[in-house]
RNA sequence: GGGCGAAUGGCGGAACUGGUAGACGCGUUGGACUCAAAAUCCAAUAGUAGCAAUACUGUGAGAGUUCGAUUCUCUCUUUGCCCA
């Protein structure tokens, strides 16, 4: 008996998958059509594991769909703009097209030994002109709607590369490359104005109901809606200023107020811009770095004005004005009234410049004599020391009054503020979608013209010298309009904004005077399944739900508003970590398992640290090559097993071990294979075998098609696995039920989505063709004529019966009296009631 | 500090709307085959007691609702993620 050759047969499938085009997609108003993506993958060199669960996730959902009959869109492209071409570039001397196109081949090679069901005729990639000339396209679009402008803002700035850098490219506040201490510095850059949006893009989350509540959530808090009150503090002092802007979400501390703190960017600093005092502080404060989290960690320190504020509900109490580090230009005006009783931070501050503490709320559990002594109280509670507040329940009622007072007052009004800033695109770089901007000579922006579009990259440019490489390239700077001498924009858009719509370009990948064309995208749109790892669930999602609002926006072309109507998110793939004697991390190919120690491969006596298991990353070396697992074991096997073992949603360990037994279960599935074939071509049938499978095929069908909409795909394996130990006990009789077939049939196709080739493989060996349509189950064959019946006494199990489906109540009864192993709860006991659930248990109560 | 989630054998994990806890896989142990090993096959595998039938305990801890709770409610512990 010959072996399965995953080898010969893989490569056959994919061939003929190719060359049938069994995956090109087009729009068919006929059929009930399914979106199914995956996020992207980075063209960063090679695929790794998470891509492949990733993939084959989608690949199984899509492969399911088809065969349920919808009309399935499933493409494939490349987040091809990025730091990681340049800096390979730089390092090794090459271009990032070249480097990023070298490692788009060497990928797309790897997802196609996959076996993924993809329409790769729509293939796109970020990085070509064909896509990012429809990007420079949307940006004047937005710029026309007036959802783009120019500001000047902070951003992370590294001296030594003279770039920008991300705030997760800082690093404990120096540059992740250079190691440079990152300055804080005011550029000029494009933004795109998302806020515009806040409450909209809060309002959609709710129709989401299918994506993850956790996701839900973050970008609810990342929105950051809040309820509050805008307070216009009078100023007393040596300066012209008269008053300032506060927004504060507990105007009704008003009454602790002990201090009002400003911004070091506040307009009042422009009066201090000569202090020597002050350029110290800001100085000093520029250490703390600009992350909430710094803020809220670091020491809050202050300095003082000369100016006073009065407090509005109390014009006799003046308070002095501060500038201080934790407060944070891009919040509210800049501008915090301090309340330290009620805030831990303004209660820091106040401890440190022996600044007044009131309480004004005192906790539900204790009396007015209650004072905020050793830290701030922010609990719920109720007034105290608050004229006419006192009483109120803070901070429910005691806010709505405090806010009536100061509106009635006209010294304040009702505010909700956001926390989610404007997008900032602008990026120092040269390997991303150039922005389509030029400036004359008062340093104003000149939209280019359309037709002049694209902006292409130079395609020779010296990444040699530090900055933006497009800053150093006199020639594409300069650029000529209407006759007009024009300088261009050298910045390009954050690699975000590509992802921000390659959903809508999968739809019209060739539509070339546009991005996209409406009737595709409304046929297709929205994605019905997007697929993707959880830490996209802020940036990437929220930025392409406002994309989606942007092109929208004064636009009545569309028919939806959200862009992924399901979303799921898959856990990562983690493996142990290894370390050797040295501290120095070892790669699993290096380390070996003998005698329940793990030891340098080649070095018996050198045992190896084993560490708890990671997410697989380069820097831990705990990474294992998917080329080189699916060149061993085959694609059917990898697919098998990065499903096998954990659900889809979370975090899967990559055992070795696990990898074989999926590999040999293949093997012992095509044994099977033979062996029924052989007792068809022989006809040993009888025909009083065939109900037992086919229950369990009606069964199996069932439990697959559950477990395949509710993402359960471990368990489908489970049920794989349950099939081949039940048939292959049937095969052990020396006849089977001549149903055999019919309901191996189904069974491969169950197994369809999960390992592809193979059972095409047996499928086609059967002479199914290739219009291979789902299996239904026939629901009156799941129950079978006898069940077991659960038989608890006073809801303790005792005995499983064996009985008719059906039966009732009392003929049970009659049954269970007469059954020897119940004869000691029984005899000379009153049954004091009965629970009797049909078909599955009879709960026997008894009197003692 | 706040929000959300999780906790089931040696391990990963199953368990429909409350109804046989531990499916399935890994690992481990024993056996068969073999000169031997690998591979393969068979059997066992939550704990305690017992030769066994069986009994009792058992889903992080404690309470509650219920005939019956891994599932529902409350309190606590540990832990993960996000925000601060």
């Amino acid at each position: 008996m010959e072996r399965y050759n995953f080898k010969i047969i893989e490569q056959k499938w994919q061939k003929i998958w190719e060359e049938d085009n069994s995956f090109l997609t087009k729009v068919d108003k006929s059929k009930k059509k399914f979106y199914c993506l995956e996020m992207f993958p980075y063209p960063s060199g090679k695929i790794h594991m998470g891509h492949v669960r990733n993939y084959t996730i989608g690949d199984v959902l899509s492969r399911y769909k088809t065969l349920k009959g919808f009309n399935v869109l499933h493409p494939m492209g490349w987040d091809a703009f990025g730091m990681p071409a340049e800096n390979a570039a730089r390092e090794n001397n090459l271009n990032p097209k070249d480097w990023t196109n070298t490692n788009i081949n060497t990928m797309k090679n790897q997802l196609k030994k996959l076996g993924l069901s993809i329409d790769w005729s729509r293939e796109i990639s970020t990085c070509s002109e064909e896509y990012y000339k429809h990007q420079q396209l949307f940006f004047l679009e937005l710029y026309e709607k007036g959802l783009v402008y120019r500001k000047e803002n902070y951003v992370n700035w590294d001296p030594i590369d003279e770039t920008v850098l991300a705030n997760e490219q800082v690093i404990d506040g120096k540059g992740w490359r250079s190691g440079a201490v990152v300055q804080r510095k005011k550029l000029s850059q494009w933004f795109f104005n998302i806020s515009k949006f806040s409450q909209d893009l809060l309002d959609g989350l709710e129709e989401l109901e299918a994506w993850p509540n956790k996701v839900k959530v973050m970008q609810k808090n990342w929105i950051g809606k809040s309820f509050g009150c805008e307070i216009d503090f009078k100023i007393e002092g040596n300066l012209p200023i008269k008053n300032i802007k506060c927004f504060t979400t507990r105007p009704d501390t008003l009454f602790g107020f002990s201090f009002l703190a400003l911004s070091i960017d506040h307009e009042v600093a422009a009066f201090y811009k000569n202090d020597e005092n002050f350029k110290l502080f800001k100085e000093e404060c520029s250490k703390t770095g600009t992350t909430e989290e710094a803020i809220a960690v670091g020491e809050k320190i202050g300095f003082k004005t000369s100016l006073l504020a009065v407090n509005p509900l109390n014009p006799k109490q003046k308070v002095p004005v501060y500038f201080a580090n934790f407060v944070l230009m891009d919040y509210g005006f800049g501008a915090v009234f301090g309340c330290p009783a009620h805030d831990q931070r303004d209660f820091d501050f106040a401890k440190k410049y022996k600044l007044g503490i009131k309480t004004v709320v005192r906790p539900h559990d204790q009396d007015e004599s209650f004072k905020v002594t050793n830290e701030a109280y922010s609990g719920p509670g109720i007034m105290i020391n608050s004229n006419f507040l006192d009483g109120l329940e803070a901070p429910d009622q005691s806010i709505l009054k405090t806010i009536d007072i100061l509106e009635e007052k006209k010294i304040g009004k009702k505010k909700i503020n956001y926390r989610l800033k404007d997008w900032g695109v602008s990026r120092q770089r040269y390997w991303g979608c150039p922005i389509p901007i030029a400036y004359n000579k008062d340093n104003k922006p000149v939209p280019i013209p359309k037709s002049m579009l694209p902006v292409k990259l130079p395609n020779k440019i010296d990444l040699k010298s530090k900055g933006n490489p497009l800053d150093h390239d006199k020639d594409w700077k300069e650029i000529q309009i209407n006759g007009q001498k024009l300088r261009r924009e050298t910045d390009t858009l954050d690699t975000f904004v590509c992802s921000s719509w390659y959903y809508l370009r999968f739809c019209s990948p060739n539509e070339n005077k546009y991005g996209f064309n409406y009737e595709d995208i409304n046929y297709w749109m929205p994605v019905d399944q997007y697929i993707g790892g959880v830490e996209h669930a802020i940036l990437h999602l929220l930025y392409s739900r406002f994309f989606m609002r942007a092109i929208n926006y004064k636009n009545d072309n569309f028919k939806f508003k959200e862009p992924f109507s399901n979303l799921f998110t898959q856990g990562m793939v983690c493996h142990e970590t290894y370390k050797d004697k040295n501290n120095l991390w070892l790669s699993p190919d290096d380390v070996e398992f003998k005698n329940n120690k793990y030891y340098k491969i080649g070095e018996k006596e050198h045992e190896v640290k084993v560490g708890p298991s990671e997410s697989m990353s380069k820097s831990k070396k705990n990474v294992i090559d998917p080329e080189k697992i699916i060149k061993n074991y085959g694609a059917d096997s990898v697919r098998l097993f990065i499903l096998s073992d954990s659900p889809p949603e979370k975090d899967v360990q990559w055992s070795e071990q696990g990898m074989i037994s999926s590999y040999k279960f293949i093997q012992k599935l095509w044994l099977i294979h033979e062996e029924i074939k052989k007792k068809a071509k022989d006809k040993k049938f009888d025909n009083n075998l065939n109900q037992e499978l086919d229950i369990f095929t009606n069964k199996l069908i069932e439990k697959i098609t559950l477990n395949l909409e509710k993402f359960n795909y471990n368990v489908i394996v489970a049920n794989m696995y349950e099939t081949y130990n039940f048939l292959s006990s049937y095969l052990k009789k020396e006849y089977v039920g001549e149903s055999t077939l019919e309901n191996y049939k189904k069974i491969m196709i169950c197994f369809t989505p999960i390992i592809p080739h193979f059972c095409h493989e047996i499928l086609s060996d059967l002479g199914v063709d290739n219009n291979i349509n789902w299996p239904e189950y026939d629901k009156k064959l799941i129950l079978n004529d006898y069940i077991n019946l659960v038989v608890q006494i006073n809801g303790k199990k005792r005995a499983i019966h064996k009985t008719t489906k059906d039966i009732n109540e009392e003929s049970l009864l009659k049954d269970l009296k007469n059954l020897k192993a119940l004869d000691k709860y029984l005899t000379n006991k009153n049954i004091k009631k009965i629970i009797f659930v049909k078909n599955r248990l009879i709960n026997i109560l008894l009197n003692d």
